[in-house]
DNA sequence: TAACTATATTACTGAGTAGCAATTTACATT
DNA sequence: AATGTAAATTGCTACTCAGTAATATAGTTA
């Protein structure tokens, strides 16, 4: 149980960390950092967006606190910075998956 | 944990979910039906909002699966579908804190 | 039926942003 | 220093959407 008042300011900042998640492209970058660290080169090709776009949506992530970078020479590897991340989408998913199964019955009933 | 695997597809959905999360107006719209059921117009004037954006708000709401509406004559009741939202909104309440906390303490070191 | 009320819908405007191409920055190598 | 490479940034276009005013719909009451 979280200790901060849900004051407009607070749900301001958290609607915003939602919003970092609300974008398949993110949702995708944060799942191949699932495999572990990797450079931004290696989420361009994983995922076949482009450069500067994998660049920007990294930086949001990593101002959002939920992936961390590391530099080294040339490169910079992103990693989540939790395990905590996929608390959220596994929860989200729990309810997708209800969600369906009710509409499913509706339909059969 | 789910079982759903995450297909661009699901990963669509769950971020559609995400983004009804994502706006200030409907956290606080849901805040507010943390006390029970209520009236649109109860709504309106309990967040200050317009009544047609309460409106819209609520319709993508009910469409993700977050709230509920119970017709009764003139009025449309609404209330939270499940008390498992509020899990999200405290686990992202959560990392905003030591999100908030590891800045002070990075400031002040 | 006519007038009234609560909610939903429509049409519009302005703000924000995803994606891309081009450029810049930072570092490495020769 | 000159060249090359990875990542970040900038400028742009197209699209989405929050908010609002006006209207439509659904139900109630006189």
């Amino acid at each position: 149980m979280s200790k901060l008042t849900l004051t407009p300011e607070v749900m301001a900042l958290v609607a915003e960390r939602f919003k970092a998640l609300a974008e398949p492209a993110r949702l995708q970058i944060l799942s191949c950092l699932r495999a572990g660290e990797m450079a931004v080169n290696d989420l361009v090709n994983e995922t076949g967006f482009g450069q500067a776009n994998v660049s920007k949506h990294l930086q949001l992530l990593h101002t959002m606190g939920f992936v961390r970078r590391r530099k080294d020479g040339l490169f910079v590897y992103y990693a989540l910075a939790d395990k905590g991340i996929f608390q959220l989408c596994d929860t989200m998913c729990g309810r997708l998956e209800r969600e369906m199964k009710r509409r499913r019955k509706r339909l059969a009933g």
